[in-house]
DNA sequence: GGCAATTACTGAGGCTACCTCAACATGAGG
DNA sequence: CCTCATGTTGAGGTAGCCTCAGTAATTGCC
């Protein structure tokens, strides 16, 4: 069945990452937030609470944790003070980094399980699927 | 990027299940643990929580729930009284085939965006990803 | 027969990761 | 000036798990 042996695949993808993740001490939803910052630079609080899908009052707490752990620092918006702006500290550019780039290698592992040919066409045949 | 596609695939494929499971009233745990009975017919509470994996305590309140809702029955175990054998009622086992089918034919129309002989490779191909 | 181990149920308490609602401070903009 | 927007905070709630401890029934072993 094809649901059943992509769910198989996904189980043991998730795995993965979060084995990558716990000796780093950051949970699923802070390695997120990172990963966004990483990819799209300072952004208000509101905005992260969008990219992320949380709720403000979540996405507060979220980065209450980031910053007591110095992976990123809270400025006044100059455009518009009462905005918040986020931005990663060196620490959670080069922690960040480092979570990628686990998550990439182990990723980049386990596909290998399948020739360079079949993960070509697995990504093609997957991207049919993504609206 | 595979990984990436790959998500992008499972976060539709489980919006999908989420979306036929819920107008049904049901957990996707409550889910889970009907399928397991469904495919494995009817076994020891302690048996159900290992193949649910989590502990037997919280097993006890996912079959709560189910009895509640006339889904499944508690027996003794005529093996060993001590065991409570946990079985489908026929409303358990009609509506575990319900929630099969919704989710199969969901699935199915889902990867009918691929061709049948994309449909085919990509389980093989995902096969060899599975330990 | 007696006793320890096993199986399950229950209550209490805890955790994570979210949610809503309401109050508040600050600042933006007509 | 007044209203609206942005974020913070506190309170309280939920789902779905967890552990720990105590109880009851039953089993299996010496």
């Amino acid at each position: 069945m094809l649901v059943d042996t992509f769910w198989a695949v996904a189980r043991q993808l998730r795995a993965l990452s979060r084995d990558a993740l716990a000796p780093l001490g950051i949970s699923p939803s802070q390695s997120r937030a990172l990963a966004i910052l990483r990819r799209h630079g300072p952004m208000r609080l509101g905005s992260l609470s969008e990219h992320l899908r949380i709720a403000p009052r979540s996405a507060t707490e979220v980065v209450d944790a980031l910053q007591r752990l110095g992976l990123l620092v809270r400025d006044a918006d100059p455009q518009d003070r009462r905005a918040t702006v986020v931005s990663l500290t060196a620490e959670g550019q080069a922690l960040s980094a480092k979570i990628k780039h686990a998550q990439r290698s182990q990723a980049k592992e386990f596909f290998n399980a399948l020739s360079e040919d079949e993960q070509r066409r697995l990504v093609e045949t997957l991207g049919k699927l993504v609206r």
